[in-house]
DNA sequence: AGCACGCCGACT
DNA sequence: GTCGGCGTGCTC
């Protein structure tokens, strides 16, 4: 009998992945601790993350862990049963879904270190500058890598087999604590004081530094300093007459945040009091309510109410929103009420604070974590509720693998807690809605909007009739006479352009020469922050040509950019002033160009994406949507979804204040049912509509579709693999076990190759349960191992967002 | 994936 | 006879 360890392991591919077993040895290794061991038949030390201990009789050889990194598990028996679900739902390895469970600021880098060893002499003479250089002293392979070449990596195997040198890991984190140096006083004050009066005069700034801190206890030394005014000598020469003791102590590096305006006691009007009251009877069992509340109905002082209920009922609570920038507002009201009760999480905070926020949490510190997507991991034990404001926002998806949803990850969090997931949205996904329909979520709906404001008057633009009266341009005649009126009455315009599909690409006008992107299948587009032409793709960027390489004619840019908008403007109303907000114009930061709209009331406001949440100006009451159809006829399932949401989230942004607001959709299919529902806000009428068509469809939430994605260098190769793989799926779903499950492709993604390598994806079509999901993983496993698909690569997901 | 083992062709 | 090319198979 001995104690045996399963650990998940980093080096483990997918194919290859499972708990492997391993002797605890004497080693410190506890479960949720990381450790390095052994792995393969070249024993190269590989991290891992210990998931059980047991004693037991060690079947067959089983190598010891060869070091312990954290003495102090980092995961604790909740936090493993969450990767392990995260590894059946992601199809990710368990260490994988470890490490983005964790904090980046406490992931490992691991260093491989040369040094010399023994005093014999090389074999071949042309190994002998690198002998020489490790003996001066160890050296991390990419610093000899790039001294020596790549070479350099066979003549440390050759030197290691005659026992020259010898390898070592050096694990590194990459942030540490922050220690910092305290001071206090070791007597009492009267007796300091005493000593230091004996050196008269020139114990004046000693006795300031003592009397600083009888009255404040104990100080950081920086501080001490700082307040008493005295200098570093000062406080080591108290410490040398032995009056003060200085010792180091765990700080935090928080900056404030939020405004520290008192808050003012929450009134709720009788709708929002009614749902308070039934999500706060709610909690306490798990399950998911959906609160459905159009824009501006306060579910924010819902959530604040929420929060403070169950804070005092000793529960922590989370708070996710789509994107913490745009939230300002969210931020300064929670800290307001609830101070250094809060956690603020977002990616856009130093490294340094994320993780000591991450480390308050976890001591139970901070009660309330508000955050993005990623906070949806934070270490928070005793969980009352989770709230997921803006439900239906795609940022709550990850984008790079294992593409995780907050949505799901704080599902699973709340069954696991006994706690209550809600879910705030204005236009909820489709399938959200219907579970919320059938009962399967609570329902709560706001219906009120704040100070009972009208819905904006809608104006729906047909931009086929404009092109059969020969304008070509951008602006319709309606919102060019509504554009007019606010001119002449002194209010304000947004105007908003959906970028998604639109490009601003560069052409030349006399050979139709387009600049393209060497390793993708995309044309390069301009951007004038750099001058340069990028790809969205790979990142590849290069200097803009103003002639055309092939014919010499001048390039010109084509398009429909806010640039090309922004010029038409200038022709139609001539000297009137146009604010543009977009990724080209955003780099001094967008709540600069808002702040300027606001104060300077400049008239037209016209920028993208970001200009449709949350702005919330008074003297708005005209907004355009120059071209709604885009992104309404792309090849997704939620297409038509993220349509409505968006046009419903810019309609709602006109007549905020006291006057009526009013709103023009342009459209080239002014007769569909998404621009139509949109137009009236109406989103029963949206959700019936495409409910119908999702279900004809076999998409969510009637069927749940894995994607299932083959890549590789040579198109002809993945495209063969595609097929077998479709083929040998058909055949399977034959089998009565999956009844009703579809095959469907395979279909080359949108942008066919990314980074030089071609991507086609099959679909499978049925229920997400654990039968599909052993199949698809099976898939997945058979895949890497047949020697015919060597140079591909096959990876899954499921309903993804995007 | 990453690494060792093993079985063939070009050299001392 | 030996070194090193890459195809094959395993990872507690």
């Amino acid at each position: 009998m001995s104690q045996v360890a399963k650990i998940a392991v980093e080096a483990a591919p997918y194919a290859v992945d499972k708990p492997f077993s391993y002797l605890v040895g004497d080693t410190a290794a506890r479960v949720g601790s990381r450790v390095l061991v052994p792995f393969g038949r070249g024993n190269r030390t590989s991290e891992g993350v210990v998931l059980s201990v047991a004693e037991d009789v060690p079947q067959g050889q089983l190598k010891t862990i060869r070091t312990v990194l954290d003495e102090e598990p980092l995961l604790g028996e909740k936090e493993i049963r969450l990767a392990l679900w995260m590894h059946q739902r992601y199809f990710c390895t368990v260490y994988e879904a470890v490490r983005t469970i964790l904090p980046a600021a406490v992931w490992y880098q691991h260093k491989e270190l040369w040094q010399r060893c023994g005093d014999g002499l090389p074999a071949g003479a042309e190994d002998e500058p690198l002998l020489a250089r490790l003996s001066a002293g160890p050296e991390a392979l990419d610093t000899l890598m790039a001294q020596f070449g790549p070479g350099v990596t066979e003549a440390l195997h050759r030197l290691e087999k005659q026992g020259l040198v010898r390898r070592d890991l050096q694990s590194q984190r990459k942030i540490s604590d922050r220690q910092q140096t305290m001071a206090a006083l070791r007597l009492s004050p009267e007796e300091a004081m005493e000593q230091v009066r004996r050196k008269g005069k020139s114990g004046q700034k000693m006795a300031d530094a003592i009397a600083f801190l009888s009255r404040n206890g104990a100080t950081l030394v920086h501080d001490l300093c700082y307040f008493a005014g005295v200098s570093r000598q000062t406080v080591n020469s108290l410490v040398k007459h032995e009056l003060v003791t200085l010792w180091q102590e765990e700080t935090y590096r928080i900056r404030p945040h939020g405004s520290a305006a008192a808050a003012a006691p929450i009134v709720l009007n009788d709708e929002q009091q009614q749902v308070y009251d039934h999500v706060l009877s709610q909690t306490g069992k798990a399950g998911v309510t959906l609160l459905q509340g159009v824009t501006g109905s306060g579910k924010t002082l819902v959530y604040i109410r929420l929060a403070q209920a169950l804070l005092a009922r000793g529960k922590s609570v989370m708070i996710l929103v789509p994107e913490i920038a745009l939230t300002p507002q969210m931020m300064d009201r929670f800290s307001a009420y609830f101070g250094d009760e809060v956690a603020l999480l977002h990616s856009a905070l130093p490294m340094t604070e994320r993780y000591d926020q991450w480390k308050r949490i976890r001591r139970g510190e901070a009660r309330i974590v508000l955050g993005t997507r990623s906070a949806v991991f934070a270490p928070l034990a005793n969980i009352g509720i989770i709230v997921l404001d803006e439900e239906q926002e795609s940022s709550y998806e990850s984008e790079n693998a294992p593409s995780y949803h907050a949505r799901d990850v704080a599902k699973f969090r709340c069954a696991q807690e006994g706690a209550r997931l809600l879910l705030g949205s204005a236009t909820p996904t489709v399938e959200t809605a219907w579970l919320a329909r059938h009962g399967e979520y609570q329902l709560e709906q706001l219906t009120r909007r704040y100070n009972e404001r009208r819905l904006p008057r809608v104006i729906i633009a047909d931009m086929r009739q404009e092109l059969k009266r020969g304008n070509v341009g951008c602006i319709s005649e309606d919102l060019r006479r509504e554009l007019a009126e606010n001119l002449s009455r002194g209010e304000q315009s947004i105007l908003f352009l959906n970028r998604r599909g639109a490009s601003r690409e560069v052409v030349c006008p006399s050979c139709g020469y387009v600049p393209q992107c060497p390793r993708c299948s995309v044309y390069l587009t301009y951007h004038s922050a750099n001058g340069r032409m990028m790809c969205h793709y790979c990142g590849h960027s290069e200097p803009a040509e103003a002639v055309c390489p092939d014919c010499g004619s001048t390039m010109k840019q084509m398009g429909f950019g806010t640039q090309k908008a922004a010029e038409e403007l200038g022709q139609l109303f001539p000297g009137v002033a146009v604010l543009r907000m977009d990724a080209d114009t955003v780099g001094s930061g967008h709540e600069a160009i808002l702040r300027r709209f606001d104060e300077e009331k400049i008239p037209i406001l016209l920028g993208t994406q970001m200009v449709a949440k949350g702005l919330d100006f008074e003297n708005v009451t005209l907004v355009g949507v120059l071209a709604a159809d885009m992104g309404l006829y792309v090849d997704h399932y939620r297409a038509a979804e993220r349509t409505f949401s968006l046009l419903t989230q810019v309609v709602g942004r006109a007549g905020r204040g006291e006057k009526a607001g009013r709103a023009v959709i342009q459209t080239f299919t002014p007769e569909n049912e998404v621009i139509l529902s949109a137009a009236e806000q109406n989103y029963d009428r949206f959700y019936e509509g495409e409910c119908r068509l999702r279900q004809m469809r076999h998409e969510p939430p009637f069927a749940d579709l894995f994607r299932l994605t083959v890549t590789g260098m040579d198109e002809g190769q993945v495209l063969r693999a595609a097929v077998r793989l479709r083929d040998s799926l058909c055949r399977e779903v034959e089998k009565p076990l999956y009844a009703g499950v579809q095959v469907i492709g395979p279909a080359p993604y949108p942008v066919v190759r990314v980074n030089l390598r071609y991507r086609y994806r099959i679909t499978v079509a049925g229920k997400n349960d654990k039968t599909l999901r052993s199949l698809i993983a099976a898939y997945l496993v058979a895949f890497s191992q047949q020697k015919e698909n060597r140079e591909l690569h096959l990876f899954a997901d499921c309903n993804l967002m995007d």
